[in-house]
RNA sequence: CGGGGUGUGGCUCAGCCCGGUAGAGCACCUCGUUCGGGACGAGGGGGUCGGAGGUUCAAAUCCUCUCACCCCGACCA
């Protein structure tokens, strides 16, 4: 049990925050809501984002980077939009500061009024679609794929690190079509190559689904989801893919040439997801000795801990040892710290999550074995240092596998089917996790469920069979169950 | 925006009620002994007590105002 670190039983959200600080992922700054991603923290997120920007382009997709202010006037050109994202807007005003005359600082020069304000972007659909109406006249110039790496910044009231923060980092695809179907195409294929991420790479089994309408994306036609579940039972929303039908193209009037010389109106998508996956993986899979990152995006993938210090012979050992490691591709560390102990070494290990820890001592030196340690597990083996690289390959293979199974196994016994209202209530309360239960589906039924519970329907899941049966809420008829959760 | 809480060395906090020379543990520095699961001893450095004003011979402590942050709720990825 770690020193420092709130125990999930006693407190899970202190646990969480525990975790994301004690681990060096990332802390408070001195603005409200937003955090310092911490380097540990920030090398988790880059392999995030490298593996995912390699997905993007063998997709075709290329990077771009817009402006991070927009007019204010492009924002209420989609009126749903507008309706959705103004209440967390940051807006520029002014342009300059200048000394106070009363001796206090600096003070906003109202003389520096900008004509137009500018609002921080929430998202980039409008800048982006001003921007497009200049790159596409004819169908030769579609399909556009485009993504871009950038901060945003929503100021929501309250916030958790990771979780939901005033300024975030992600990646937004905005692609631009010549028919529905393709665009509806590009949807769902971003909507795959999130769910391919986040189960391979981050060993998260996730739910694929499209969004009711309550819950759909402001100025989207259809919302796509992946829907993952934490170990409190909470579902959390891992990333989105949106089919915009024509409505920006509209709204900023892109119109293309088609093949026959008619003109026509722009399809588009747009698809995200953020910093929000860090916040997912933590809660996903570490324990009350710390993190637990799999193989596949731990920074370091193996530590070698000399025991008791780095002695000369030992480091020698150690560092050939790591070579023939890096050379089958293993991120490793040596720990050649002299000042602290072993046994501190292996709690802080533990608590940065580093898959595999390999221990080094004169008694392994004499016997040609080494200690492994594999941290998901906790289990200890002396393996033979003879064939080492192998050994120690298939088993980071086998613990990104098996952090995988483990949190579907837990999925898959916190998916509940309910059929009343009693069950629905009675399974939210005690076992949480997502409920599978018929809806009448009209969005006042969805609003009435979650003030009287605080669940929401996370997705309607794409492989949901049809299935005649009744609201669990109104007793209308329905044509298929959806899934409930509470949610973060 | 409503409710609750907290601001005192880098961190966690005590001291405040009842005003009188700013403390502890951890961390840090030096030396020594240690080292296969979070070591120990000795010595040492470091704080205008969130800010402003007031009361007083005297304020971390009492009064007024203010700022910031955290937690819970409404809103959201």
């Amino acid at each position: 049990m770690s020193k420092e670190i709130t125990s999930r039983a006693t407190d899970y959200s202190q646990w969480y925050i525990d975790l994301v600080r004690k681990a060096g992922l990332a802390d408070y700054s001195a603005v409200k809501g937003c955090m310092v991603i911490k380097p540990y923290g920030f090398a988790i997120w880059e392999n995030m984002r490298d593996t995912l920007d390699r997905m993007f382009k063998d997709t075709g997709h290329v990077n771009a980077y817009f402006p991070l202010f927009i007019p204010k006037s492009f924002l209420s050109r989609e009126a749903a939009h507008v309706e959705g994202f103004a209440k967390e807007c940051a807006v520029v005003t002014h342009y300059r500061l200048k000394n106070d005359p009363n001796g206090a600082g600096v003070v906003v020069d109202p003389e520096a009024k900008l004509e137009e304000e500018l609002i921080v972007r929430p998202t980039s659909e409008t800048i982006i679609w001003n921007t497009y109406k200049d790159w596409i006249q004819s169908y030769r110039d579609l399909p556009l794929l485009i993504n871009q790496w950038a901060n945003v910044v929503r100021w929501e009231m309250r916030t958790r690190l990771f979780l939901r923060t005033a300024e975030f980092l992600w990646q937004e695809g905005h692609t631009a079509h010549a028919t529905a179907e393709e665009a509806i195409e590009e949807t769902r294929r971003m909507l795959d190559v999130y769910a391919t991420f986040a189960e391979e790479w981050m060993a998260l089994p996730v739910v694929k689904g499209v969004k009711s309408a309550n819950e759909r994306f402001a100025g989207a036609e259809d919302t796509y989801c992946i829907e993952a579940l934490m170990q409190d039972g909470k579902a959390l929303q891992a990333g989105t893919s949106h089919f915009l039908g024509q409505n920006f193209a509209k709204a900023f009037d892109v119109q293309f040439s088609t093949k026959d010389n008619t003109l026509d109106y722009v399809w588009a998508t747009s698809w995200g997801v953020s910093t929000r996956l860090m916040g997912a993986l933590v809660m996903a899979h570490s324990d009350d000795d710390g993190l637990i990152i799999p193989p596949k995006l731990a920074p370091h993938q193996v530590v070698i801990v000399p025991i008791p210090k780095p002695l000369p012979e030992l480091q020698e050992v150690a560092s050939r040892i790591a070579d023939e490691l890096r050379a089958v591709g293993v991120r490793v560390k040596i720990d050649n710290d002299d000042q602290s102990r072993p046994g501190f070494k292996f709690a802080e290990y533990e608590k940065l999550g580093i898959p595999v820890r390999l221990g080094l001592g004169a008694r392994d030196l004499a016997n040609g074995t080494i200690e492994v340690a594999r941290r998901d597990t906790k289990e200890k083996s002396q393996v033979p240092v003879e064939g080492l690289a192998a050994y120690i390959t298939a088993l980071l293979d086998d613990i990104q596998r098996s952090m995988f199974e483990r949190a579907k196994a837990y999925r898959d016994d916190h998916i509940t089917r309910v059929d009343t209202w009693e069950e629905f209530v009675e399974t939210l309360d005690t076992k949480g996790g997502f409920i599978s239960a018929h809806w009448d589906g009209t969005p006042e039924t969805e609003d009435r469920i979650k003030d009287e519970t605080k669940a929401t329907i996370r997705c309607i899941p794409l492989d949901n069979p049809a299935e005649a049966g009744h609201c669990i809420r109104t007793g209308k008829p329905s044509t298929q169950r959806v899934l409930f959760a509470r949610a973060y």
